[in-house]
DNA sequence: CCTATCATGTAATCCGTTACATGATTAT
DNA sequence: ATAATCATGTAACGGATTACATGATAGG
């Protein structure tokens, strides 16, 4: 029981997916997240050929070369892996969230730009999140429709679906706090202290 | 003109801020951040201590130390800032919002731990993005009050309320997702837990 | 057969985080 | 006065991003 404390979420990501997968390559682990929460936190594959050897000198993973042509490297995690996981899961994380939006950080300059600036900027995250927003879609109902096709679902599509479903919430807000822009912009939104903004409708 | 090109959202925000709001020190940079975008995008304050100093390296701000007692730094954007954030302003940013959330990863492994486990995270998480919530609505009700009471919110206001407003709607799609979860909870969302852990069926 | 894409890995750099420290103000 | 908090800064370490590189597999 080393005070496995300063782990990152990136090492709980690593382990908790040899935990549930069984052992797996950097490569397996790239194309989980990928399908998964990959959509909205960037993991780059760098990453997932970096940590396994940290958790492996933390005795938390093994590992072993293949020695063919590949050598690939496969990592399995430990016993003391899965406890740090557990322990992990019952501490209930209390760091906030981080929201990283380049578009957002722009709009909140805008008016250093000229004044189309806001209407150009506000346009171009609307297309890049309605673009989103239905990739995710569509991929919900792909979802459904192989459950409805018979198959019960296995768990762990509950959790891609987790996933993706806060993926796709996310995106709907966002789409909704740009159209909201979209609207107010067409006035003088740019032009700000004449006060007569509409309010934001929402609360 | 040199190829500010591989400039990081903390290098615009900084230059952002001493473009709007003029000269300042690291430390006048961390207020306004806390105030806005640090809501729900950190930037420690060590971090805004660091970054001018990048700029002045790059010509894009310039240094004047206090010689007295506080000894303050403080900043001024060059022209050669000013150009640059011109020139980011009108590139709009492909860059997908990174949206990184702790307990959402939690949630993702939570059928490694017991029964309870997904029901414990789910309550922990609503109760934080429930107060977050709050702690926005309450600002957003200050902020309209003070505008009602006759001062003609200051451009700048404005766009500290875009912010707010962007981390308002991203709570109130979590809030709402993780009271979705909490209402599947009761059901036996969390229990494939028939035992023997399935294989992944899923490709 | 050739080319594109998949698969696999390493290295360097730098940003970001954490920790440490201490001088000023304000409150009790 | 003393404690608490604000204000100000630095240093070190390590994780993350980028770039480089190349071996397999499949499609044309």
């Amino acid at each position: 029981m080393l005070s496995t404390h300063q782990l990152s979420p990136t090492s709980y990501l690593v382990l908790g997916l040899l935990a549930r997968d069984g052992p797996s390559t950097p490569y397996g682990l790239k194309r989980q997240v990928a399908a998964t929460l990959g959509h909205f936190w960037s993991f780059p594959h760098a990453l997932l050929y970096a940590e396994p050897p940290r958790l492996v000198k933390l005795g938390l993973a093994t590992e072993a070369h293949e020695l063919d042509g590949r050598r690939r490297r496969t990592f399995t995690i430990t016993q003391a892996g899965d406890d740090a996981v557990q322990e992990w899961l019952r501490r209930p994380s209390h760091d906030s969230t981080e929201l990283r939006d380049p578009g957002l950080l722009q709009l909140y300059f805008a008016d250093l730009g000229s004044t189309e600036t806001p209407r150009i900027i506000t346009r171009e995250q609307l297309a890049i999140h309605r673009a989103k927003l239905k990739s995710y879609e569509d991929r919900a109902r792909l979802h459904r429709r192989v459950r409805g096709a018979g198959e019960p679902a296995g768990q762990l599509e509950e959790w891609h679906g987790h996933s993706l479903r806060m993926g796709t919430l996310y995106e709907r807000a966002a789409v909704a706090f740009w159209e909201e822009m979209a609207a107010n912009a067409g006035d003088g939104a740019a032009a700000g202290s004449d006060g007569r903004r509409k309010e934001p409708s929402i609360a």
